[in-house]
DNA sequence: CGTTGTGTTATAGTATATATATAACAAATG
DNA sequence: CATTTGTTATATATATACTATAACACAACG
């Protein structure tokens, strides 16, 4: 999986390996059960500090995507049950007002949402 | 239109403002061609500074939610044919990324955002 | 047993972002 | 002219982001 950080974006770091993780799993690149690399050898990789990455998988630990543990390093463990977050609903819902102000339909917004998600 | 400011949310005043203000937009609840309150008025009735109005006001401005002038202050006036920013798609893609990842189907992910959206 | 590789914790420093306080300026209204 | 508007400027304090370096605890490996 190829993660890519652009040093000039106004999104912190930690966000943008985040995110790309995220959609890693989604893409199924990432499988359940598999390790990412360790926060020394993607910070070396990527050229950022080891911080940096540790936060970015302590994120992804307490939202429920990674486990981890001293040997296996960061481990993908999303229980498939797991309800979204109240995050992810003020998100959508600050999206779909957004979508609104905007002048875009429900049908719209909801092609737009399909076409992403199945382009996953 | 009631705006609530949350000071011990992680989330910057500045942001929270500017989401309030878009959601009274989509609620109708602000219409087109209307006026906010100033800068400093809003301040003083929230309890923050004068700068922190203007840089949610800026963020609206610059978005292309609002006008500002002079006299009238800043005026909600939407372009309705505005086409959605790169950074709005942007934050679809990572909420369907998530919501793959915790198990949504598209069914319901769609089903999420036409009830936010019939809720406005 | 000692070395290695994990995540983890600690400390320190720098840079940027957030929020405040205060002041002044420019433009239009009454 | 006085008032109100957004705008700009300067300064300060605090929080966040990122880096640098070091050490610790734990398990695997040889």
């Amino acid at each position: 999986m190829v993660i890519n950080i652009d040093f000039g974006s106004n999104e912190a770091i930690y966000v943008q390996l985040r995110n790309q993780i995220v959609l890693g799993i989604a893409k199924d690149e990432i499988k359940n059960g598999e390790s990412l690399p360790s926060v020394r050898q993607l910070a070396d990789e990527l050229g950022v500090n080891m911080h940096t990455v540790n936060k970015a998988y302590s994120m992804l630990k307490s939202e429920g995507y990674l486990t981890m543990n001293r040997q296996r390093g960061a481990v993908v463990s999303i229980e498939l049950d797991s309800r979204p977050h109240d995050e992810m609903y003020a998100a959508i819902k600050m999206i779909v007002a957004e979508a609104k102000c905007r002048g875009m339909s429900v049908e719209e917004l909801n092609r737009v949402v399909a076409d992403f998600y199945n382009r996953l």
